[in-house]
DNA sequence: GGCCAGGTGATGG
DNA sequence: CCATCACATGGC
């Protein structure tokens, strides 16, 4: 067993990160003793790991705890990465000054962007989520995981592309996917299995490449673009313009007389850069407090 | 009971 | 190239 302390910068809105997490029943999510658990698959093997709070907002503070210390120095830096660990409110907050839009950001600055454990995760849970309201929708992605994903240590890892490339769509449908869900599903991970399509060199490219590479896979489009970018690759200006939960929350915290169209989120983003995933994450929130 | 949900592809002009 | 429509089902 190792431990390896972190120090984010501060504020680091630990609340705001077990708020989210806990909104996913596939997480696990220790609220009194501030702990999280972490899937992360590494040279083919599942481990998981555990992220503990012991700081405060003002002098964060969390402990990485694993078992196997060959894997130590990459599963510091994938759990730095996915909670944001390297985050900087200052930055962030000097950008945000110049915008009329002070009040959501006083609420929210410091909470974290919470990235998923990898790309193939993320277009998977983003594909099951299109155009489902939140409740059902991490319902949906509860019943696929339990069903096809493996569960380690209480902690659910989802299937891997060999698996979900297998399955049939009726299989799908007695869960309550759409017919066309199902298929973009299975048919993402058939690419995957036969080499179509790659997520891991996603990283290296830009957000332009990333719409071009992903765009044209049945079953993708902008909205699911933008959160791969934004969950999977932890871009940090991404603005997912044509989201309705966005449009609604600028409508609310702008008192718009009518929902915006993606071309008028768009006109806000530049205010917003190089963040504006953040501002995202903040509109989200403020959707459920 | 009707409208909406952290959309997308297919269709028709 | 743009507007419209079907898709499935739960939540409120």
């Amino acid at each position: 067993m190792w431990v390896e302390k972190v120090f984010p910068h501060k504020p680091y809105n630990v609340d705001r990160l077990f708020r989210r997490l806990s909104m996913d029943p596939l997480q696990y999510v220790d609220d009194d003793n501030k702990i999280l658990k972490v899937p992360l698959r590494m040279q083919n093997e599942k481990g998981v790991y555990s992220v503990q709070f012991i700081g405060t907002d003002e002098q964060p503070c969390f402990e990485i705890r694993g078992k196997d210390i060959k894997n130590k120095a990459e599963a510091v830096t994938r759990i730095r990465e996915m909670f944001d660990f390297q985050m900087d409110p200052s930055s962030i907050y000097s950008t945000f000054r110049k915008t009329n839009i002070s009040s959501l950001v006083e609420k929210y600055i410091g909470m974290p962007l919470i990235g998923e454990p990898d790309v193939y995760s993320a277009l998977l849970k983003n594909i099951i989520h299109q155009q489902l309201n939140m409740k059902f929708a991490y319902t949906l992605t509860y019943r696929f995981v339990t069903k096809y994903g493996t569960k380690v240590e209480n902690v659910w890892f989802y299937p891997q592309a060999e698996v979900v490339s297998k399955l049939n769509v009726e299989e799908l449908r007695e869960l309550q996917f759409s017919k066309r869900k199902a298929e973009y599903v299975i048919g993402i991970a058939q690419k995957i299995v036969s080499s179509d399509l790659d997520l891991e060199k996603l990283y290296t490219y830009t957000n332009q490449e990333v719409y071009e590479e992903l765009l044209p896979v049945r079953g993708v489009g902008p909205w699911t673009v933008e959160c791969v970018l934004l969950f999977g690759l932890r871009r940090k200006d991404i603005l997912p313009a044509g989201d309705v939960g966005i449009q609604n929350a600028i409508l609310k915290w702008y008192q718009l007389p009518t929902k915006p169209t993606k071309e008028e989120v768009m006109a806000y983003k530049e205010n917003w850069s190089p963040y504006s995933s953040y501002i995202s994450m903040y509109l989200w929130e403020s959707l459920s407090g």
